[in-house]
DNA sequence: AAGCTGACCAACCGCGCCGAT
DNA sequence: TATCGGCGCGGTTGGTCAGCT
């Protein structure tokens, strides 16, 4: 027997919401608080909709000081080296950026972010303020995400693979896709690391001491074997 | 001008976590 | 201690719109 659902699914409105539904939604919210019950708040609030649906419509929109919008080139460097750091965690690198909500910026990253940092452009990004310089290494090197006397190196095939050097500077990143992962090397100007993104792989960039880099090194070591590279220490 | 395609984004869905009982 | 219910999160879906053919 499955969970039991939320909400009578028949008995509530889908889809857009109306701007009379959200006044009635602010207004009771602002009157009265979330009462920390959503379930029950619709039903309160005079409202046809699943609490849930209410809950993400003022977190996402009605809540005050919600910024929509472009995104800066330091909201981008912060996602950027966050979701390096500790991955898809969006309510956490939400919580890093005042007025932005996860989704806005999970959609962010999957529609504009993620093919900016990997060089993919579309007409409508080209020409942007934020860009970066995409060129190509034969001899592949590991580019150091730092001027600092960091020990680790990098050699793989000889493939030739986009590498990625922000016009903001500290940005040194070096992609490749193996088997579907992506794969980053460099960082910013902070120690070498090595990251576990589940589907990507992370070498370079912010400190991080969540997760062990024994594991890491073999992931890398692996997932590079696999693709024809090599790596070296 | 019409149809197609891809980008974007609001909203939904399902699951895991956690507190209350 | 076990069970239940609500919350929060991340993944996915689907509608809309703009650009292209």
């Amino acid at each position: 027997m499955g969970r039991a659902p939320c909400c009578d699914k028949a008995n509530v409105k889908k889809g857009p919401w109306a701007p009379e539904e959200d006044d009635k939604l602010k207004e009771f919210i602002e009157k009265n608080g979330t009462g920390g019950n959503w379930i029950a708040l619709p039903h309160k609030a005079g409202l046809r909709r699943c609490g849930k649906s209410c809950r993400l419509r003022w977190l996402n929109y009605l809540r005050p000081n919600i910024k929509h919008g472009e995104f800066s080139p330091d909201e981008d460097k912060i996602i950027c080296n966050l979701f390096a750091n500790i991955g898809s965690r969006w309510s956490i690198i939400a919580a890093q950026l005042p007025g932005r909500t996860d989704n806005d910026i999970k959609n962010y990253w999957n529609t504009k972010l993620k093919k900016k940092v990997l060089g993919i452009t579309t007409p409508s990004q080209r020409n942007t303020q934020y860009q970066h310089q995409v060129f190509y290494s034969n001899s592949i090197q590991m580019i150091s995400s730092s001027s600092s006397s960091s020990s680790s190196s990098y050699s793989s095939s000889s493939t030739s693979q986009p590498v990625l050097q922000s016009t903001q500077q500290q940005y040194y990143y070096k992609m490749e896709d193996i088997n579907g992962s992506l794969l980053m090397f460099g960082g910013d100007d902070h120690d070498q690391q090595h990251v576990d993104l589940g589907n990507y792989l992370y070498a370079g960039g912010s400190y991080n001491n969540v997760y062990d880099d024994e594991i890491i090194r073999e992931l890398l070591n692996s997932s590079i074997e696999e693709g024809g590279g090599k790596l070296m220490y």
